[in-house]
DNA sequence: AGACATAAAGTCAAAGAAAGTCAAAGTCAA
DNA sequence: TTGACTTTGACTTTCTTTGACTTTATGTCT
């Protein structure tokens, strides 16, 4: 596995463990023998607002990074999700949101798994790279939008 | 035997162990001594959707293949679907097979919605015309076969 | 209070590591 | 002898790692 993955890993520990953690990048980056902006990256790509984190920090002396895990309740969240998608979805996105709806038990596993077949760049292979996130869009939010429809 | 033949059971053998599989391209090319491609030709022509498999990727460091064998209870009114369809689907030979499946109750109502949704013109409406039909295909089988894996 | 030193965290771009794409060339059986 | 299937390799895209440089906060000494 790579360094990235491990130091999600950490960093995820950490968070579950209260919904919420302080780091000192610093200091993580030298006990797990990286370069300090490697933590910046991971941060970046994995603990975004779409994977349902907020972070916060401060430089300078005492300086921290503090992430915290989103919590949101279930009835908005699905519309929520869908109004927060505008023309285009790039795939990593698209990705999080799901995986996030899913660990929220907002969407069960098995419909999870359906949008991501469905909106995956395997499904839209057959597209120029250049129109896959409009229509991996639409895709996502009129699934979401029928997945949320009542019986 | 040719090579591809070859290539295609030592990742059969692989995946058979415990369903499902994940390997570094590069380092396969190089034990079996192949251009990395190869691998490339031997997935997308022996793993497919069709003939059951689901693929998943991802590059840059610490990327992988990983290759999953789906497997159906009942043997199974969904992968004969997904062998019906060619390269290419209409809207309206795509509802009939929804329609069906929900009805011989292969898939739940909910699904059904959500298939439709993400076949749906609407969700392609992006697309010229001349494209909709192979993506739909795609966006199909790739849906139902997440369908069919079991929790 | 102002000036400098120190202690963080942030930014960005280059280099590296995989996988993906595509088309040309080769093979083989009908 | 043609057409489907394979093999190959050059080129592209995506993701990761690294480090030099920037910005912001705090502390200390006149």
């Amino acid at each position: 596995m790579n360094l990235s993955n491990e130091i999600a890993e950490i960093i995820m520990s950490m968070v579950e463990k209260d919904g919420s953690t302080e780091i000192r990048r610093n200091d993580l980056a030298q006990t797990i023998g990286c370069v300090p902006s490697q933590i910046n990256y991971v941060i970046s790509s994995r603990f975004t607002p779409e994977h349902g984190f907020i972070v916060e920090s401060r430089r300078g002396g005492g300086g921290y990074i503090k992430i915290t895990r989103m919590m949101f309740d279930s009835p908005s969240a699905l519309m929520h999700t869908v109004n927060s998608v505008g023309n285009e979805l790039d795939r990593f996105t698209c990705r999080a949101h799901v995986m996030n709806l899913a660990s929220e038990n907002v969407i069960s596993e098995k419909a999870a798994r359906m949008i991501l077949a469905a909106t995956d760049d395997n499904s839209l292979r057959a597209l120029p790279a250049s129109c896959r996130d409009s229509v991996r869009a639409s895709i996502f939010k009129n699934i979401l939008l029928a997945y949320g429809k009542d019986d």
